[in-house]
DNA sequence: GTTCAGATGATTAAGATTCTCATTTCTATT
DNA sequence: AATAGAAATGAGAATCTTAATCATCTGAAC
């Protein structure tokens, strides 16, 4: 059950907690704006105002239960922490996101930070391009 | 002179296009969000509307004279653009902005995004650590 | 110098996120 | 199960950054 990522997170188990994590960890889609989230709970019928979602969030994230991203546009984007990191392509076309991990950048990361003087602490790398997906509904000429 | 810049990239010469094209060439800070130019603009003595501000450094995105960068918080920076791309290492202790330049890293950047079945066209890497410099005035212990 | 498209500045508006505070809900304790 | 206290919530206001409006001004061309 969830509410033992909550409670291990030092957070009170609460409605609105249980039914964010709900939808975070069942949305078919893992990259999720507050916005996005909020009308999920309209949807399905709860009563949670946007406020809470952001302030949720936001607790969520420095519980280390999500990550917090800026993929494009201006609005953030939250995903459920599931073990490793990883970085993001977004189609400039479709706006499908992918996601992927390269040890050979991560490396390279380290070493030109350290190059330069830094002990680095974290990092965001988004790369933005065409999918070639035949799917694309926006596909490119 | 600046004025021909504004000529080849097909924009009318203005006082505000001139005066915010001579802060970002002469500026000791490189990386400097709208607000930061404005002041400059005021401490200079010149009468230039904040809206203007942002509506030329949109233009001179467009154009291809600056980039707009996403570094921290949520104000955006510009710098003007100097022939060579380059990503960003940020001090999470006192600011400061490195630049740097990764062959390895560009070059895998391409490749992961092609097996991914994605034509990459951009990509925003920015690194963040605790610089040790000694002359950080706030270096962690 | 006149003309007029284009640029400016003051203000308003918009979008995203946070803050405030009165009310409600958990959790622990009787 | 009732109670109490701390914490969380919801509605709306506030904030911050950036963009849009629109009347006025300016610069390039004649
Ligand atoms: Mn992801
Ligand atoms: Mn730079
Ligand atoms: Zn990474
Ligand atoms: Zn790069």
């Amino acid at each position: 059950m969830e509410t033992n990522n909550l409670k291990k997170a030092g957070l009170k188990v609460t409605l609105p907690r249980m039914k964010i994590l709900e939808i975070l960890e069942t949305s078919e889609t893992r990259h999720l704006s507050a916005e996005a989230i909020y009308r999920e709970l309209l949807d399905s019928g709860e009563e949670i105002g946007l406020a809470t979602v952001y302030r949720v969030l936001t607790q969520f994230e420095a519980a280390g239960l999500v990550c917090r991203l800026h993929l494009e546009g201006n609005q953030a984007v939250f995903e459920l922490e599931r073990g490793g990191h990883h970085d993001h392509i977004v189609c400039n076309q479709c706006g499908r996101v992918e996601e992927f991990f390269d040890e050979t950048i991560e490396r390279r990361q380290s070493e030109v930070a350290q190059q330069h003087g830094f002990s680095i602490k974290d990092h965001a790398l988004v790369l933005y391009g065409d999918c070639l997906d035949s799917a694309c509904p926006y596909r490119p000429a």
